[in-house]
Parts: structure tokens; C-alpha cells; sequence
DNA sequence: GTTTGCGTTCGAGCGCGCTCGAAGCCATAG
DNA sequence: CTATGGCTTCGAGCGCGCTCGAACGCAAAC
């Protein structure tokens, strides 16, 4: 299939980063999926807020049911939608896009197309992203490998 | 604009090879220095807001001239700095530093090593958010992938 | 000589994404 | 029996980086 291709790709551009290995198993999705979880086990798992949390909830991103005494209960599909919208905040999706994305989950699956081309073009803004911080990234490396040598051209500041 | 025009230009010389950094900087430096220019063309350079650059000068990131009519005038080292500037601010440098890292630029050449270890810091951090995008990357590929497909795992929404 | 257009200063406002505080409920620990 | 601690709702506030509008100045074009 093509998930091992994926998989594989990503982990070799990804580096021996311990966060990013972190970051995989979040990735592969198979991560702790306790059928149901506290908010402050969610806001742990994402590595957001409670506070965030509850704001997403507001904001109409996700369902949370309750438990006898009105406290949150996220289920796996909850928290497999929170990973989702985790990443796409993460990767800079607004919240304003991630509503839209929702409202068209919620419309069913006649509106997959339209759910594609989002992904598509949110797929594009990131590889610009990365083109750009690439760039940057270049123009840093450079600026400090000469930082006070004497090679160092006139754009010292 | 006229950045996405010397981002591009940039990045075809980069291309899959290791990083040219040197013609980087040659085309930064020997870019449209027109020894003075006005708001007007500094804005279009960076492709920034003429509300934008006065802000900047406001928030004492860059001293910039006046002419006989109290117009701005800017010089080639104002060029110069501002294009360091929006690169930092594009890779997401926060104002806060960008402050701190031109005060210490006035101090004078004894804040040398500070400033080079804002700046091997900032490095680090624009690795940190390719390594996070190319991994939201890979998951929004792996998504647009199997939208829809039979093989669509548990986390489509 | 008025209009157009680009510039100036100043201060206020805005959009985004949280972030927080207050007041209260409930259950378990000491 | 109280205290602690984690949860609830609600609404307000905040930090960041712009972004804008108002009121004005000057000069070249018509």
C-alpha cells in the first residue's frame, strides 16, 4: 500500500529529531485511542489547553459528549478529529478553513470534492511554506558562516 | 511581488542541489539598489504595505531620511537592513527580537556573539518548522491520497 | 486654479487565536 | 467535615502584527 511509501518518505526527510518521532506515531494515527478520554488527557495527547479545547468545541470543530456529571468524554472519533485539526492548525490552516472543512463533514459525502481540493490546496500552501523558510533558512546559514569574517560582504547587520 | 519574484529566482538557482548560498546573497545584494529610493518602491521591493515600512521605522527597527518636503528617503544600508528584516519576519522572527537584535546592532560590534546566537537560535527554530511542515505535509498527502479510497484508515473526516 | 496623486503624522481599530478569571459543582483524600 | 483539585460555563481580555482613517502638505498635470 501506499502508507509504508508515505511513511518512509517522511521519515527520511523528517531527521533524527525526537520530537518528530513523536510526531510519526501521531501521524500513523494507531496512537493511544483509550475509546475515551478526560479533556486533560486530550489537551495532553495534543499538547494543547484545556483551554483550547473547549474553545474548539465553542468554535462548532468538534462534538464532546458528557458524562453523568457534565464533564467532557472525548470518544476515539473526537480525538481522531482533534489530531486532525491539531495538524492542519499546526501546519497553519485558519480556523475560519477548518470550520468551513467541518460544516462539509457534517454535510456528508457528497461533499468530498470540495473537501479534496481544500486538502489539495492547503497541501500547496504548506510546500510554499517550506519553500519559503527553505530560502530563509539559507539566507541565515549564510549569514552566520560569514558573521564577522572577512569574507563578510556589505549586508553586515 | 517582487519578492515572490526573487523567491523564485532564488529557488531556481538553489534547486535539489546543496544550498548556493553565496548566489543567494549576490542576488539579494546586487538586487535593485537604486542608492535612494521612496516608500513607494521600498514597499513594492518587499512587497510590504507603505503602512507597514512607517510602522517598522516606528517600531525603531530601521532609521530612514527625509527629504526637502519631510518625504522619506531610503537609503541603500536601509534597503539593506529592511530586506534582513523581512526575510526574519517571513521565517517568523516575532518584532520583539528583530527589536532586540537591531538595538544590540547599534551597540556596536561588542554584541557580536549575542547577535549570532539569536540568530543560530532563530536557525534552529525555522529547522524545527520545516521538520513540522514537512511532516503535515506528509500527512495531508497521505490524506489526499486515500480520500474516498477503499483503503481510507479510521481517520477520515 | 483646481484636481490628482503621493506623501506626511497621529492615534485608533481590527482580526486572529487563544487565554484567563470568576463562580460554582462534585468526588475523593485526609 | 473540610479541603483539595479537576471539571463546568460564561464572558472578557490580551498579544501580536499590522491596517486604516483623518486631516493635511506639496507639486506636477490639465
Amino acid at each position: 500500500m501506499a502508507t509504508d511509501e508515505l511513511l518512509t518518505r517522511a521519515l527520511e526527510l523528517i531527521g533524527d529529531d525526537p520530537v518528530s518521532v513523536e510526531a510519526i506515531h501521531r501521524l500513523t494515527d494507531t496512537a493511544v485511542t483509550a475509546e475515551s478520554m478526560t479533556i486533560a488527557e486530550v489537551a495532553d495527547l495534543l499538547d494543547i489547553t484545556a483551554h483550547t479545547l473547549r474553545y474548539y468545541e465553542r468554535e462548532g470543530l468538534v462534538e464532546v459528549g458528557r458524562d453523568s456529571l457534565g464533564h467532557r468524554v472525548y470518544d476515539a472519533a473526537a480525538v481522531r478529529r482533534l489530531v486532525f485539526l491539531t495538524r492542519m492548525r499546526l501546519s497553519g490552516m485558519p480556523m475560519r478553513d477548518l470550520q468551513h472543512y467541518i460544516s462539509l463533514v457534517d454535510e456528508g459525502d457528497g461533499t468530498v470534492p470540495e473537501r479534496l481540493d481544500m486538502l489539495i490546496e492547503h497541501r500547496d500552501t504548506i510546500r510554499r511554506r517550506i519553500r519559503e523558510l527553505t530560502l530563509s533558512l539559507a539566507a541565515t546559514e549564510f549569514k552566520i558562516a560569514t558573521y564577522g569574517g572577512t569574507a563578510a560582504p556589505d549586508s553586515m547587520d
